[in-house]
DNA sequence: AGGTAGACGTA
DNA sequence: CGTACGTCTACCTT
C-alpha cells in the first residue's frame, strides 16, 4: 500500500542552497543536481499513527523542522490571543514567494495573499489560539510619528507594483474567515498590537504577537511573546525575554532604549554613529536604562561618548517614536476576537476569485470539515524497496516492463566528473532504491542492461549530468523520453531556474523543501546508519519527477514542443554530455607565458597611470576612478549611472579623444590587460586533473534556445582584438590527434532574416554568393558594388545586424557616431530597398501580440505577455525581444541540428574525431590523424544542410594546432 | 558570507 | 534608446 503525500504548505520559498553545492557543476547542472545536498523533498502532513516503514521514516524528516513549528497545545485553559501585524507579514509573504508564480488569469498578483493565508493557517494550527486579530496600518501619512518627525520611515523603497491590491484582498480573506481586522487612523499596526497585548496580559491571556518589526520586542513579558519571522514566513521562532536578552543583552522593556541609541534603518531613525548593540547594551546595563544614561551623559568617555552627546536629541526623538502606545481606544473588545470561524461559501467565493486551490482544503481541514472530493494535486508515493541483488533488480524491472520510470540520481563529487552513487526509480506501481556502489558484478549487469534499454522509457530531471555520471562509471543511459529540466524550459523558456522544487511548486502546486535532504546529507556525512533518510529523499524526488513529467505531457502537446524535446533537445543533451566529458586540451606553458607577459604590461600601465596623476589609486575600482577623473582631473562628465558617471571603455575612449590625458591611455591599457589576465588565470584554475578544461553547457538558460557555457565559460574567449585573440592559442590539439578544426556559419542571422522575410533582394544576393554588406551598401547608397567604401560597408553591417535586435535610429546614430537624422535616412533607404524586411519585422511583432509568443523555424516558442503591457517601457522591451527571438532562436535550432548531424556522421563513419566546443555559430572539433579530409567534408555537409532555408548556409572552415590557428 | 553594480568578454 | 549570455572585482549589507 502507498502512503499519501498531500500538498501542505505552498508558502515555502524553494530556496536552493548554493553553499551546499558540493560539485563544481554549480552552474548549468545545478538546476539538475540531484545529489543529496540539494535533493528536494515534499513537505508532508504530520504523520498519523502508523508503523514506521522506510518510506515513512524518510518522510518524517521533511516535517522535522524547528521545534516552534510543532503544535503547541496549551496545557492549561489559559486563553491565547494571536495578533498579527498584517502589513508587515504580508510584505514578508510577498518577498518569500515569487510574484510571477502567483497571479490570477486577470493579472492580479496574489503571492502575498497566498503566503499570508498559508502562514496564518499554519500559525493557527500550530499555536492553537482561542482569539485572533489582524492589525493593519492605515495607508496615509497622518500618524503621530510622522507628525513629530517628517523623516519617519522616509527613504523606503516604493511599494512594488505587484504588491498593490493585495492588502485589500487579505482583508477580504480575513472577513470570509471571520477574523477581525483592526485599523486605527493616525496609528500604526504596532500600536494596536501593543494595546491588545496590554489588554490581554491584564485579562490573563497568553498573547502571541506576529510581526516583522523589532519594535514589538519592548512588549514582551511573562505572558506576551513575539513570533518574529526569521526568514520567509515559514520559519517564525518565538521570541521571549530570554531570547531578547541572549540576542541583545538587555531585557525586553529596555529594547527600545537600545533601538533608540543604535537607530533603526527601516524607519529612517539614525542612531548614534559608532554605537552598535554592544555599546548600547553596555551603557543601558551600566546606567539602568536610557534615562540613567541621559542623567550621566558627561561621565561617558571616549569618542562614542562625544558622539552620544552630539546626537542626544535624535536619541530622545527615536525613543519617543519607538514607544508603542498601549492605550488606544480599539473598536473591538477581546471578546469579539474569540474563536473565528470561516464562512464556507464566502471562502469558496474569494478563493475562486483568487484562483487558490490547495489552500481551501488546508483551511477547512483546520476546522475539521475537509471536503470529500479528493486532493487533485496530491502525489501517490509508493513505498520503496531497497534493491541489492541481481535477482531483486531483475524482478523489479521485469514487473515494470513498458511503464515509465522516473529516475533520481545521487551524485558523489569526482575528480573530473561527478560519479553516481545511488539511484531511485519510481513507477506508478512501485519504487526502488539502489546503492550503486554496493552492487556485485551480476547486479551491475542487470542494472546496466535496463539503463541501456531504449525500450524502457525513463524520465529524469537533469539528463546530462546523469548521463555523464553513468557513462563515467561504465553504465549507459538510454530510453530517456523526458528531462523535466528541459521540458520545463520548453514550456516556459524564460524562468530563471528550473530547479525541481520550483517546477513542482509552479506546475503542481506542491511545496517541496530542501530541509529534509540536508538532514539526510548530514547524517550520511557522519557515517550515519540512517541512510533511510537520504534514500527516502531520493525516492521522493523521483516521485516528483514522475508527477511533473506526467503533467508536462499535456503542456508540451498544447505548446507543440514534444517534437522539439524528443528529436532535438534530448539528443543534443547526449552530444553535449560527450563534449563535456571530453574537454579540450590546454597548454600550461602558454598560459604561464601569457600571464607573465600580461603582468609586465599591467605593472607598466599602472606605474605610468599613477605617474600621470601623481598618486596611487585602485585602477580596478570604478568608484575611485570616478573621483580621479571627474573631481581631481575635472574631466567632462560621462553618461550617468546609479553611482555617478560611467568609466566604461566607450566613455574613456571619448574622454581620451577630447582631452588626450595620459592617465586615460594607461587606464585603458590596464583594463584590457587585467581583463585578459583575469581570464587566463581563471582558465588555468579550471584545468582538470587530465590537463583539459571541461566546461558545462546549459541547455535551459538562454530564453532564445541558445546553449550557454559556464565553469568556465568557453563561449566568451576573446577574438576581436589581436591581444585577446592570443588567449585562443592556449587551447591546443591533444597529443596524438591531428589538429583542431573550427567551422562556423557565416552571417547565419542575416541569412535567417533573409529567409524569414522572403526578401527577394537579399535572397538573390546570398544565392549569388555576393558580399552581403557590399551588396546592400550599393543599393542603399546608390553606387555600384565596387564603389562601396569600407565606411559604407561597416555602416550597413551595423544596421543589418541591428535590425535583428530591434535597433532604433537613436541607437544606430550612437553606434555609428552619426546624427540621428542621418541614421534615420539610412534606415529609410534600407527599408525602401528591402521592404520585405520591414514588413517581416512588423509582422513578427503583430503576430506575437496576437499569439502571445514568437516561434522559431523549429517551432520553439517564447512567450511575451508584455507585448500588450500598458507600461511603455516594458512593451518596447518585449517588442525588441520579439524581433530578435525568432532569429537568434532559429540560429540556435540550426546549430543544434548541425551538432546532431555532425555527431551522427562521425559515428556512422566510424571516425575517432570528436566535437569539443560550441560557440553559438561555431563548432570546434578535434580531428584524429588521417581523418582531416573526411571530417572537413562531413562538417561542411552537415552544417550546410542543417536547415532547409531559401538561402544557402555558408560554412567556413579553419584548421590549426590551436584554436587560435584554426580561427579564420 | 552573500548579494549587487559596473565592467567587459563572446555570438 | 538593439538581443542573448557568464564572470570578474569592488563594495555594500547581513
Amino acid at each position: 500500500m502507498g502512503t499519501r503525500l498531500a500538498p501542505v504548505s505552498e508558502t515555502t520559498k524553494p530556496a536552493p542552497s548554493p553553499a551546499t553545492e558540493p560539485s563544481t557543476d554549480a552552474g548549468a547542472d545545478a538546476v539538475a543536481a540531484t545529489d543529496a545536498a540539494t535533493a528536494s523533498v515534499l513537505v508532508a502532513e504530520p504523520p498519523v499513527a502508523e508503523a514506521a516503514t522506510p518510506a515513512r521514516k524518510a518522510r518524517r524528516v521533511g516535517t522535522e523542522v524547528s521545534a516552534t513549528q510543532a503544535p503547541v497545545v496549551p496545557l492549561t485553559d489559559q486563553p491565547r490571543l494571536l495578533v498579527l501585524d498584517g502589513h508587515s507579514m504580508a510584505f514578508r509573504a510577498f518577498y518569500a514567494l515569487p510574484a510571477e508564480n502567483f497571479a490570477t488569469s486577470s493579472g492580479q498578483h496574489t503571492n502575498a495573499v497566498h503566503g499570508f493565508t498559508s502562514m496564518l493557517i499554519n500559525l493557527i494550527k500550530e499555536q492553537n489560539p482561542t482569539h485572533v486579530a489582524v492589525a493593519f496600518d492605515v495607508s496615509d501619512d497622518t500618524t503621530f510619528r510622522k507628525a513629530e518627525y517628517d523623516g519617519y520611515k522616509a527613504g523606503r523603497n516604493e511599494t512594488p507594483r505587484e504588491f498593490s491590491g493585495q492588502i485589500d484582498l487579505i482583508e477580504k480573506v480575513m472577513t470570509a474567515w471571520g477574523i477581525k481586522t483592526i485599523k486605527m487612523p493616525g496609528f500604526e499596526a504596532d500600536d494596536i498590537l501593543a494595546t491588545l497585548a496590554a489588554k490581554g496580559d491584564e485579562a490573563g491571556f497568553e498573547v502571541l504577537l506576529v510581526s516583522g518589526d523589532r519594535d514589538t520586542f519592548q512588549l514582551i513579558t511573562e505572558n506576551v511573546f513575539v513570533l518574529y519571522p526569521k526568514q520567509g514566513v515559514t520559519n517564525i521562532p518565538r521570541m521571549d525575554a530570554e531570547a531578547i536578552e541572549a540576542k541583545y543583552f538587555v531585557s525586553p522593556p529596555r529594547y527600545s532604549d537600545l533601538a533608540a541609541l543604535v537607530g533603526e534603518t527601516a524607519d529612517n531613525l539614525p542612531g548614534v554613529p559608532g554605537v552598535g548593540p554592544k555599546t548600547a547594551a553596555k551603557w543601558i546595563n551600566q546606567y539602568g536604562g536610557l534615562e540613567g544614561i541621559l542623567e550621566n551623559l558627561d561621565s561617558i568617555g571616549g569618542k562614542v561618548g562625544d558622539a552620544l552627546r552630539e546626537h542626544v536629541e535624535s536619541v530622545k526623538r527615536n525613543r519617543r517614536l519607538n514607544r508603542l502606545l498601549t492605550d488606544l481606544e480599539l473598536p473591538v473588545s477581546l471578546h469579539d476576537l474569540e474563536e473565528p470561524r470561516p464562512d464556507h461559501d464566502a471562502i469558496e467565493e474569494i478563493f475562486d476569485r483568487l484562483e487558490f486551490k490547495t489552500l481551501r482544503t488546508r483551511l477547512f481541514a483546520l476546522y475539521g470539515n475537509e471536503p470529500v472530493e479528493g486532493e487533485p494535486d496530491s502525489i501517490e508515493v509508493p513505498e520503496f524497496s531497497t534493491l541489492t541483488s541481481a535477482a531483486e533488480l531483475r524482478t523489479f524491472f521485469h514487473a515494470g516492463t513498458g511503464l515509465r520510470s522516473a529516475l533520481a540520481v545521487e551524485f558523489a563529487p569526482g575528480r573530473i566528473v561527478d560519479d553516481a552513487s545511488a539511484l531511485a526509480v519510481v513507477r506508478k506501481d512501485a519504487a526502488g532504491y539502489i546503492e550503486l556502489t554496493g552492487l556485485d558484478a551480476e547486479a551491475d549487469a542487470v542494472l546496466a542492461g535496463w539503463l541501456r534499454d531504449p525500450g524502457a522509457p525513463k524520465v529524469i530531471h537533469g539528463f546530462k549530468p546523469a548521463l555523464k555520471a553513468f557513462t563515467s562509471r561504465g553504465l549507459g543511459l538510454d530510453g530517456v523520453v523526458d528531462d523535466t529540466a528541459i521540458s520545463g524550459y520548453l514550456i516556459q523558456p524564460d524562468r530563471r531556474s528550473y530547479e525541481l522544487a520550483e517546477l513542482a511548486q509552479h506546475h503542481l502546486k506542491m511545496t517541496v523543501s530542501t530541509e529534509a535532504a540536508k538532514t539526510g546529507q548530514l547524517e550520511l556525512a557522519f557515517g550515519g546508519e540512517d541512510d533511510g533518510a537520504a534514500a527516502g529523499a531520493l525516492v521522493q524526488q523521483a516521485a516528483v519527477v514522475h508527477a511533473l513529467s506526467h503533467h508536462f505531457e499535456t503542456e508540451l502537446k498544447t505548446r507543440k514542443a514534444q517534437e522539439l524535446l524528443t528529436s532535438l533537445e534530448l539528443p543534443v543533451s547526449r552530444v553535449l554530455a560527450q563534449m563535456e566529458l571530453t574537454g579540450i586540451a590546454v597548454s600550461m606553458e602558454r598560459m604561464d607565458e601569457q600571464l607573465a607577459d600580461l603582468a609586465k604590461v599591467i605593472d607598466n600601465a599602472q606605474e605610468q597611470a599613477f605617474a600621470a596623476i601623481g598618486h596611487e589609486v585602485n585602477l580596478g575600482s570604478p568608484k575611485q576612478l570616478q573621483t580621479v577623473l571627474f573631481e581631481e582631473l575635472g574631466l567632462p562628465k560621462t553618461k550617468k549611472i546609479k553611482s555617478g558617471y560611467t568609466t566604461d571603455a566607450a566613455s574613456l575612449k571619448t574622454l581620451l579623444e577630447k582631452t588626450g590625458h595620459e592617465f586615460l591611455v594607461q587606464l585603458m591599457a590596464h583594463r584590457e590587460s587585467s581583463k585578459l589576465r583575469q581570464m587566463v588565470e581563471s582558465l588555468k584554475k579550471s584545468v582538470a586533473d587530465d590537463g583539459r578544461i571541461h566546461t558545462t553547457y546549459a541547455q535551459n538558460v538562454a530564453a532564445t534556445g541558445r546553449i550557454s557555457s559556464n565553469n568556465p565559460n568557453l563561449q566568451n574567449i576573446p577574438v576581436r582584438s589581436e591581444e585577446g585573440r592570443r588567449v585562443r592559442s592556449i587551447f591546443v590539439v591533444t597529443e596524438g590527434y591531428d589538429c583542431l578544426l573550427s567551422a562556423d556559419y557565416s552571417q547565419i542571422e542575416m541569412r535567417i532574416m533573409a529567409h524569414l522575410s522572403g526578401d527577394p533582394g537579399l535572397i538573390q544576393a546570398y544565392k549569388e554568393g555576393e558580399d552581403l554588406h557590399r551588396y546592400v551598401g550599393s543599393h542603399i547608397f546608390h553606387v555600384p558594388p565596387s564603389e562601396v567604401t569600407s565606411a559604407m560597408r561597416s555602416k550597413v553591417k551595423a544596421m543589418s545586424y541591428g535590425l535583428a535586435y530591434g535597433l532604433t535610429s537613436f541607437g544606430l546614430s550612437k553606434q555609428l557616431e552619426i546624427s540621428v537624422d542621418e541614421a534615420r535616412t539610412l534606415m529609410k533607404e534600407y527599408f525602401e530597398r528591402f521592404g520585405a524586411v520591414r514588413d517581416y519585422l512588423r509582422g513578427v511583432v503583430d503576430q506575437a501580440r496576437i499569439d502571445g509568443y514568437t516561434a522559431t523555424i523549429e517551432g520553439r516558442r517564447r512567450y511575451l505577455p508584455d507585448l500588450t503591457s500598458t507600461d511603455r517601457q516594458l512593451r518596447e522591451i518585449a517588442e525588441r525581444v520579439a524581433l530578435n527571438s525568432p532569429i537568434q532562436g532559429s540560429a540556435a535550432d540550426i546549430i543544434k541540428r548541425a551538432m546532431l548531424g555532425v555527431s551522427g556522421a562521425l559515428a556512422d563513419q566510424g571516425l575517432k574525431s570528436r566535437m569539443l566546443l560550441q560557440v553559438h555559430d561555431e563548432l570546434v572539433l578535434e580531428v584524429a590523424k588521417g581523418e582531416r579530409e573526411a571530417v572537413e567534408k562531413l562538417v561542411t555537409e552537415q552544417m550546410g544542410s542543417a536547415a532547409d532555408l531559401s538561402v544557402p548556409l555558408d560554412v567556413q572552415i579553419g584548421i590549426g594546432s590551436s584554436w587560435h590557428e584554426a580561427g579564420h
